[in-house]
DNA sequence: TTCCTTTGTTCAGCATAATAAACGAACGCA
DNA sequence: TGCGTTCGTTTATTATGCTGAACAAAGGAA
């Protein structure tokens, strides 16, 4: 099997994604806010966000060149359905993905959410709407449900807790038991010994 | 409900992350170049990635430093432990998400790809590890694998393919529903009209 | 030995994203 | 009116990660 990684410049895509990390906060933090308090202003876009208000300044600055925010008639920060749009993908992307974290892999709350706050602005819509339609499917049914549950509850995250996995078996090395599991390196490699 | 984004600086651990996109793609590098013409060069790097070799140059020097990559006896690249062990966690989230993706979700090839490479670095262990878990199940059964099949080939990307989502109805607005189709700005927004 | 190529490094320059400090304008009160 | 605070912006600085150019060292071919 020939590793699809690193053709070429593809990895680069990282960088071009619509919308980066942080510009996604600011827009999330306009809206909610817009929603919470009926206004947002840089100061409280900087309080929020816990930086700086000349961070947030600049930051807003560039989001108003791309046509997400604007200003309404008392110069209250605005923003615009460009702007609203990429809000919303995101601010869902992340409720999406730390449901399915927490409520279907059974990952504690803290991961899921801090997961899910990574990864948020990086999924594109149709498979984060992919992802919603298999969450309504799995969680609609009860019975199903709940055999997902217990499938998931028998989850060791020991590197030798399964010595055969029938996903893997085409593949040089068992993405199970592969030993990652002290990647920040306290423990000696297992498989070696 | 109460929105549980931007609550202070959490926002913020993206930058924390144990590792870069860059990084990640360095080092994976190295384990493929190892792996397929036995050395590995800063040269080879870079014409892998893609960029100048003082781009690869530089972001070598600083895996040096962090003690991932090291030189064998012919001062050819290396990975240190520590650095195959993160080479090998971001090649696995990979797999596991581009895999996901594809065969659950029904994504694309090429968008599954895209959406695994911009999140493979970013997922932690633990939810990697039970993805996987979860894979085995729904994938070890033909039946319910069929059935999950079938469930997703029913998905309609539009936002009026659905009135009603029991995921949802505890919340504002459904995930489904929400208008976020035309993200990139060109249609107009369906739900005011 | 001389010449050319390959290889790896360093440097200047650019972009992004942050901080900290300074500053002007507006507001609010006594 | 004047003082002090708040607000938004600007500037200097830092760090990362890239490009392109220059350069030194090593190796190969005549």
């Amino acid at each position: 099997m020939t590793r699809q990684i690193n053709d070429g410049s593809f990895w680069r895509e990282f960088e071009k994604n619509d919308i980066t990390h942080s510009a996604a906060h600011y827009l999330m933090a306009i809206d909610v806010l817009r929603d919470e308090y009926g206004y947002a202003r840089v100061t409280d876009v900087a309080e929020m966000l816990e930086i700086s208000r000349g961070a947030a300044s600049m930051a807003i600055a560039q989001l108003k060149k791309r046509d997400w925010v604007t200003e309404d008639r008392n110069r209250f920060l605005l923003l615009t359905d460009d702007g609203r749009r990429m809000a919303k993908l995101v601010e869902h992307n992340f409720r999406i993905l730390s449901q399915f974290f927490e409520e279907v892999l059974g990952v504690s709350k803290e991961l899921a959410l801090a997961d899910a706050c990574k990864m948020e602005h990086l999924m594109s819509l149709e498979t984060g709407r992919r992802l919603v339609w298999l969450m309504r499917y799995i969680l609609s049914d009860d019975k199903r449900s709940k055999e997902i549950q217990k499938a998931m509850s028998c989850f060791v995250p020991g590197c030798e807790s399964v010595d055969y996995c029938p996903l893997c078996d085409s593949q040089e090395e068992c993405m199970l038991t592969i030993d990652t599991c002290d990647v920040h390196g306290t423990k000696k490699r297992a498989m070696e010994n």
